[in-house]
DNA sequence: ATCGTTGCAAATGGTTTGCAGCTTA
DNA sequence: TAAGCTGCAAACCATTTGCAACGAT
C-alpha cells in the first residue's frame, strides 16, 4: 500500500556499489566485503548481503548461481553469456558465448525455461603456473 | 600405511543403497533420508552423508553439484549428461545430450577441464499444471 | 525528528564431526 | 572382541534476521 521508500545513500552502500563497478568479474558477497572494506574499514558482512540483495531487487544487480560454490554477483543489462570458474583461485569470469539447441536436449513434455552453463578449469592467471 | 578397511554392511548402508537403485533421478541427501527411512525408520542424516561421502569416494555414487540448490547424487557409470531441475517439484533429471563446441567459449589463455550445464523449468508432470 | 540503515549477535539451513554405545565380521 | 558404524548433539559455513544505536533526509 505505501509507495517504496527511497534507498538511502550511505557510505557502506556506496562502497558496495564502487566494489561491482570496480570489479571486471563476477563478485561473491565475501569478495565484496574485502573489495568495500577497503573505502569503509568498519562494514560489516550482514550489510553487504542487505545491499546486494536491494540492489538485486531494484535489479542493477544479477545473481550469479554457480554448481557447488557460493553465488556471485555482477551488474545487470550485459547481453546473454556464461561463467567459468578457475579451480585454482576460485575467480569466475564471463564467457562470451552459448551454445545453441539446448531445447533438443529435453524429454518429452518438459517445459524449459532457462539454463545456466559453468565452464571450470584454469583461468589465465593460473594456467601458467 | 594401513591397508583400507572394508566398508562393513549395515541395515542403513543397504538402505541407502537401494534408494539410489530404486530412483530414476539422482537424490538429493534428504530425499534419501526419506526413502531410506521407509527400511529403516530410526535412520540418521549424518548417517546418509556419511554412506554417500563413502560411496563417492568408492566411485559408486557421483556428486551432481547444481546452481543454487543442495547436490545431488547418482550411480556413476553413466555416459556423459546432463540435468534438468524442475521449478515446480524441485526434482532433478537426466538429459541426454551434450552441446558442442564449448571450448570456442574460451577466454585466450583459459584451460578447460570439464562443464555443467543445467537446465530448468518444468517436468512433464508439472508442466500440465 | 523520522525512519531507513548499520553492526553485532543470534538464528537458519545444509553439511560435518565428536563421542559413547552398538553391531558386524 | 575389535574395528567400523550409528544416532545424537554440537560445530561449521554461508546467509538471514532481531534489535538497539546510528545517521541521512
Amino acid at each position: 500500500m505505501s509507495a517504496p521508500t527511497q534507498a538511502r545513500q550511505t557510505l557502506q552502500r556506496t562502497a558496495i556499489r564502487r566494489a561491482f563497478e570496480r570489479a571486471d568479474r563476477p563478485l561473491s558477497p565475501a569478495e565484496t566485503l574485502a573489495s568495500a572494506q577497503r573505502e569503509v574499514p568498519g562494514l560489516g558482512i550482514a550489510t553487504v548481503y542487505r545491499n546486494i540483495r536491494n540492489f538485486v531487487d531494484e535489479g542493477w544487480l544479477e545473481e550469479v548461481p554457480l554448481p557447488g560454490a557460493p553465488n556471485r554477483y555482477e551488474i545487470s543489462g550485459k547481453h546473454h553469456h556464461h561463467h567459468f570458474r578457475c579451480r585454482i583461485c576460485d575467480r569466475v569470469f564471463e564467457v562470451e558465448a552459448c551454445p545453441p539447441d539446448l531445447r533438443t536436449m529435453l524429454p518429452r513434455g518438459f517445459r524449459l525455461e532457462g539454463h545456466d552453463i559453468t565452464l571450470f578449469g584454469r583461468c589465465a592467471g593460473c594456467a601458467r603456473s
